[in-house]
DNA sequence: ACATTTGTTAACCAAATGGTTAAACTAATT
DNA sequence: AATTAGTTTAACCATTTGGTTAACAAATGT
């Protein structure tokens, strides 16, 4: 009962339309590129596939999988507070040296297709943010760092590690550096962000 | 010589271009929507702005030319550092706050199309980082602040002020809010964000 | 008053696009 | 060797889409 030449075309097939979608987004995205860049028949994607949405949400899903266990990093790892946020910064920001398209693309679509966010929160462990509350409001109480909100300070966290990936042809633009500068800048990120957020709640 | 309708229905397609491009997005907008929309037929679209192309870059540069100033207010500003920086993420919040599509809409399309900003560069007011550069040097200098690179505190700023609008839908599945107490989080950051800033690079 | 320019509409068009079909091909099973 | 099930292809299709055209209406200039 096993396929014959098992699923190979079928990785072949996700792999270019992940560059596709990626790189165009689902509108902007075509079958027939995504097919020419899998080196096959377009009719081969609605075999395998089915449709378009059907390609994309599994395109969108495996991508989410991916980014999701780098989140649970923060939220619910066991170590103190000041070492998760240097390690997941450092982490995340060489994690997505290697997936630059990969935050654009999950916030690019989240905002368009806002139901999507139902469709992902059963699907993989996604993340939750009640381990992280719990700690921030302890180190609070023990008086280790300033009073803060939890949630506020998960969106720092986040913005100050995901945003120079999402923005990056903007604050190129204005910071009048080039890629290869850029880089640099993205390299010394993984301790000066930390750096920074430690600072702004430390007592 | 004047037009004898005024531009009437100049604006009137804008408006609704406006509206159709921010939400859709370059290729998910549709030209009989955006006509419809402004209540016309779909040539006076292109007898006004030619082509769909055309259309998107006016509706695009206005979009810029509207969030401009607001970036100039912190790089261009004689006042002092801490003032505004706290002026600064009032002011921008609360401006987003009125425009929340705006700048999803800008990234998105910047990075769909790169050669854009050489199109904004020139156009408008282009925000220039080097003012600011000198004044926190300066600080630096002074011993007022911690020694901090100019254009990655600039960054550091942009990121807390502009990713929650960006990645709303995202931060809101994570942290397990809606709209109505999002929105609340948004209105305290206009302090919270410039409180954690300063207290960052504070020596 | 009349000609000309500007604004507006409905009908139309060619190209692109997601998707289908039916036949051909491949490889394992009997 | 024949059957069967899965795989691949080329040709095709209906719809959508950006854009055009030609006729018509409304202002404007003379």
């Amino acid at each position: 009962m096993t396929k014959h030449k098992d699923n190979q075309t079928e990785e072949q097939i996700l792999e270019a339309a992940k560059q596709v979608f990626q790189a165009k987004g689902m509108d902007g995205a075509r079958m027939q590129e995504i097919a020419d860049k899998a080196s096959i028949n377009k009719a081969m994607l609605h075999y395998y596939y089915r449709s378009k949405q059907l390609l994309f949400e599994a395109v969108f899903n495996k991508a989410f999988a991916l980014l999701a266990p780098q989140l649970n990093a923060i939220l619910n790892d066991d170590s103190a507070l000041e070492d998760k946020i240097r390690s997941f910064t450092q982490n995340y920001i060489s994690f997505m040296m290697k997936h630059p398209y990969l935050p654009n693309f999950i916030i690019q679509e989240l905002n368009r297709n806002p139901k999507f966010i139902e469709s992902i929160k059963n699907n993989v462990a996604f993340p939750n943010i009640s381990k992280f509350k719990m700690q921030v409001e302890q180190e609070v109480e023990k008086g280790t760092i300033v009073s803060v909100n939890a949630e506020q300070l998960f969106i720092n966290i986040l913005s100050l590690n995901v945003f120079p990936f999402v923005a990056s042809p903007l604050i190129k633009a204005f910071t009048n550096v080039d890629d290869k500068a850029y880089k640099a800048m993205l390299e010394d990120r993984k301790t000066a962000v930390s750096d920074f957020i430690i600072n702004a709640i430390k007592k």
